[in-house]
DNA sequence: GGGCTGAATGTTATATTATAACGTCCGGTT
DNA sequence: AACCGGACGTTATAATATAACATTCAGCCC
């Protein structure tokens, strides 16, 4: 949820993550096949979204509708999520506790970072209440610069 | 910025619309040419976000390049906005007046409203700082239903 | 264990969205 | 008239995503 620092222990990011998931999907009644869970993984290599056809291509011997398929999967069960500005995806840190999809998204090294802020999303809420439209789901995505690139380049 | 309502004058959006464009790119020094207008005109036929391959079937004899080049102008002079969810574009109601990309869109008649909030922009701003990231732009798209949508099936 | 069943995956083809590269035309300037 | 730069035309291709159908596999019943 905080900003990844460049020196964090990824490692454990991946361990934490893979083992949640596996935790939810039980929770679920879900299978995290095989192929499900390498995409996982490589959706975690970095905190940077990556877009299908890299995933594809670090998969080695898949079609699209393998990479496609795992993706909706891992959508449909809160354990990713699609980042709309770059056609890419990145792995959620809370499965289970989820409101989708608040972002912040640096320009320069990729990464980006989840948010779960409440005011955001009564901010929007009460837009739309005002407007008289029924908010189903909310997507927001922030670019520009985190914490590490912006103290390289000032 | 409201939401427009379905027997609303529609013809009226248009004529302020290509107004407020003319206005603008003579403020701007920009050149208004026939292309790119005709791809406003299109975009503004009603206030569902529209698709590049859409506004290229409409335009009749045009290959790709006329008019994501028409696009590429209208959105670098804020005459049009890309919602990113559909992939699609939409004009803007306010050009010159600027700060991008709050909207509301309905899933069921597809038009969309855009906000100018400044409640929701602090809000991001609030919580971007607070975690040491520099915002640039920002992109809020909203899924549900309109208000006219809404009183049909309920 | 042997077959049944539905989910998961493989495979091929194609749709949809977007850009690269290069040539031509046209309007304004000198 | 010669020049210049921006706008447009044209062709090809990149990048992202899905349709349609065949095959395999895991779990279950007997
Ligand atoms: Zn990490
Ligand atoms: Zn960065
Ligand atoms: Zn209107
Ligand atoms: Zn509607």
């Amino acid at each position: 949820m905080n900003f990844p620092s460049p020196q964090h222990d990824h490692h454990n990011c991946i361990t934490q993550a893979l083992g949640a998931a596996e935790e939810e999907c039980r929770r679920r009644g879900a299978r995290l096949t095989d192929i499900r869970r390498r995409v996982l993984e490589l959706v975690w290599r970095s905190h940077a979204p990556i877009g299908a056809y890299a995933l594809l291509q670090a998969l080695g011997k898949a079609a699209p509708p393998t990479v496609y398929r795992a993706l909706d999967f891992l959508l449909a069960h809160g354990l990713i999520h699609r980042i709309e500005k770059l056609n890419a995806y990145v792995g959620c840190a809370h499965p289970g506790h989820d409101q989708a999809g608040q972002f912040l998204l640096c320009r320069q090294c990729g990464s980006a970072a989840e948010l779960n802020d409440a005011v955001i999303e009564a901010a929007v809420r009460d837009a739309a209440r005002r407007h008289g439209f029924e908010l189903a789901t909310l997507t927001v995505e922030a670019e520009g610069l985190c914490p590490a690139c912006r103290g390289e380049s000032p």
